[in-house]
DNA sequence: ATGACGATTTACT
DNA sequence: GTAAATCGTCATA
């Protein structure tokens, strides 16, 4: 199991499911001196395609910028926002389907030392690092991975020969889901302001935000295979 | 060419 | 809690 690359089959499907099976797996980058960075993804938001209103890609909207939503299963689309930070999606159905998935927190599994010099090479780095989790956050989370948008567009569930890379391995499977509404889409409507489209590994001291811990929102059995 | 905006983060009252 | 930071992208003209 470890060290596996994470399969297309496991991907290749709505969201939902892709953001549910991507909890767990190991973001993984290789830097140009060889060091190999590793952390568990433990947060992710799902963006389920041209119906969704909070989405890029909402009413098949396909620009520059956003294209690789549409790729292929495993694609990275990594875009820039707020004038100064970058985001990380996974791309998670059939070529010209814009199913996506927000990497939202990782856990430092490997490579946490070069995790923190990269995240405090960012020009507004925190004042108060120490109270902030490397990797808890979108935005943290490129940081720490130092990803840019060189890496929009990238196949994750391949390895390249030389020089950098990243993929998607294979991890622990968490024993319980959080569930809960996005963040940060406060302009979008019902139904899809408060769908249950945003995943937590229940524990995990990186989240980036607390779930809701009441209603038909409290932490769920996990049911992906 | 211009203007509005943003799947965030940090600083500050 | 609120506001500022900061600029690539897109829509409009």
């Amino acid at each position: 199991m470890a060290d596996e690359l994470l399969p297309l089959s496991r991907l290749e499907s709505s969201a939902e499911r892709a953001a549910r099976v991507l909890l767990g797996c190991l973001l993984c980058r290789r830097l140009e001196d060889g060091t190999v960075l590793r952390g568990r993804i433990v947060e992710t938001e799902g963006y389920a395609g041209a119906e969704d209103v909070a989405s890029h890609s909402f009413g098949g909207r396909r620009t520059g910028r956003n294209e690789s939503m549409y790729a292929r299963a495993g694609t990275a689309y990594v875009y820039f926002t707020y004038g100064m930070h970058w985001c990380m999606n996974v791309a998670c159905s059939i070529e010209d389907d814009p199913q996506a998935v927000l990497l939202r927190a990782i856990e430092p599994v490997e490579g946490a030392d070069r995790m923190e010099i990269l995240r405090r090479s960012n020009p507004r780095a925190a004042r108060r690092l120490a109270e902030i989790k490397i990797g808890a956050g979108p935005a943290r989370l490129c940081a720490a991975m130092g990803l840019d948008r060189s890496w929009d567009g990238v196949d994750l569930l391949a390895r390249s020969e030389r020089g950098e890379d990243l993929w998607l391995e294979h991890g622990d499977r968490p024993s319980r889901t959080l569930v809960g509404p996005r963040i940060g889409i406060d302009r979008v409507g019902e139904p899809w302001l408060s769908a249950p489209l945003r995943f937590g590994v229940e524990g995990s001291p990186s989240l980036s935000k607390p779930f809701p811990t009441v209603g038909e929102e409290r932490a769920a059995r996990d049911s992906a295979s």
